[in-house]
DNA sequence: ATTGCACATGTTGGATCCGAAATGGAAGGT
DNA sequence: ACCTTCCATTTCGGATCCAACATGTGCAAT
């Protein structure tokens, strides 16, 4: 079997995903060392995976001194999310001048297992208030699954692209707990699903697309909410680039 | 002086640029060797530029074989220029409610620098039916320079970034010769940069976001027109990945 | 003449090596 | 005691080296 990735792309892709899940705290300080004896290559093929990161915005260069996992701000949330919004709604728009029974179907299917997570997460959250992290994971896998549904009748791979993107950006911003702001969201993007759905059933080309910019703003107001009141901490930016050994 | 920039991001720059202006065309083959010794470093700092430039769409690795300049299709551009459209929408929007007198100034300025290209652009087309490249290449950096201003007074980094990125992926897609549908773009950019700027000084936010996308879609149908004409031709893309010596 | 195979050549991916910059701490001066 | 200077250590950026892979060519067999 000859090679068909490279050492480079494989590193990349994991810490891409360990840095949107929030495995890689934001603002800490990635030693090209330690990655290479943990993937157990080279610092090479480390060092153009953390570039491919660096051109994503996922993390950034201090020349001499090292890379960090970036920490957005809170400007720079808000701004992820009004990208979104315009992308998603773009995309929705023209989902909606396409779509196919077949397509509808998917997309009910995706709405239903959303709905059942939601209801899951909703019960477990009042039921010893604090959320499974874990479980919090899939209910935002399924939520972006619906709009892949989306995205994929739309058959606009670059706006696909640019933005999930953006959507990346705001994952593993801070702990989730159990506020009540959190069940806001969960009751409101249920609900704003399903509208989005119903236009997009009803060909309703503009309507689609103003629910769902609407349902991305609406997502992004609530975080915003619950992070403010998380606390004010934008993590560990500022940190010092030299961890004590 | 210490460093304050590394090599490799010095040559992705300058490659960016050569790729975003068109001189280096779509589908050619980079090698990591010539451009190593003309860059007058080593491999592995090119290497790493690549990949830089791989993350942001504008080349694509085939493992063991080469990086190549990515050529868009047709699709592709449309949906470039809609993502442009979008953002810059937005963009504009914001701008218009945080604008000051001085950045109407320097919107002006960079009107009229832009107005006195396009007039000499124009001129020269009528002359001699063909376009110099290079002044087109001038005009282009000065068409963007207007939205620059733009983007400096909403602040707004990441929807900068983002909207750029979408910017650049369309360019060099093809030798641009003196077509009427060129002339029809000259004048309307020119029409349209001037609405945007009265939208802004008169504060008209909506109005602003209107004018701006549909400023670019008007761009982007246009730009689409002249590839019509001059051909089907997704230029190099068909290529040999080994160039002959 | 055409097909298949082996070898030659050039290019990439990854490892290793080395000089330079930055940090932390110790030593010395005020 | 505090601040400054110097040196050791760590880590990075870049160069070089080597093996793997891909393509092209020539020769032989049918």
């Amino acid at each position: 079997m000859p090679t068909e990735s490279t050492k480079a792309d494989e590193v990349a892709l994991i810490l891409e995903d360990e840095i949107v899940s929030g495995a890689l705290e934001p603002g800490i300080v990635l030693r090209q060392e330690q990655l290479s004896e943990r993937f157990g290559v080279s610092r090479t093929p480390i060092r153009e995976a953390l570039r491919r990161l660096a051109a994503l915005g996922l993390v950034t260069f201090v020349p001499n001194r090292g890379v960090r996992v970036q920490a957005l701000s809170r400007e720079e949330l808000r701004e992820a999310f009004m990208v979104r919004a315009e992308l998603e709604g773009l995309a929705t728009e023209i989902a909606a001048s396409r779509i196919t029974p077949e397509d509808l179907a998917a997309l009910d299917e995706a709405e239903r297992k959303f709905s059942t997570l939601t209801a899951e997460l909703r019960r477990r959250a009042l039921d010893n208030g604090r959320q499974d992290p874990g479980l919090f994971g899939e209910w935002m896998r399924a939520n972006h699954a619906f709009h892949d549904v989306i995205y994929g009748v739309a058959q606009v791979p670059l706006i696909e692209r640019v933005a999930k993107s953006a959507r990346r950006t705001f994952m593993g911003q801070t702990i989730w707990t159990g506020r009540a702001e959190l069940d806001e969201l969960y009751a409101k993007n249920e609900l704003q699903h399903r509208a989005i759905r119903e236009a997009l059933a009803a060909g309703s080309v503009a309507g689609a697309r103003a629910l769902a910019r609407e349902h991305v703003l609406a997502s992004g107001r609530l975080i915003e909410a619950v992070l403010e009141q998380v606390g004010g901490a934008p993590d560990a930016s500022e940190r010092r680039l030299r961890e004590p050994a």
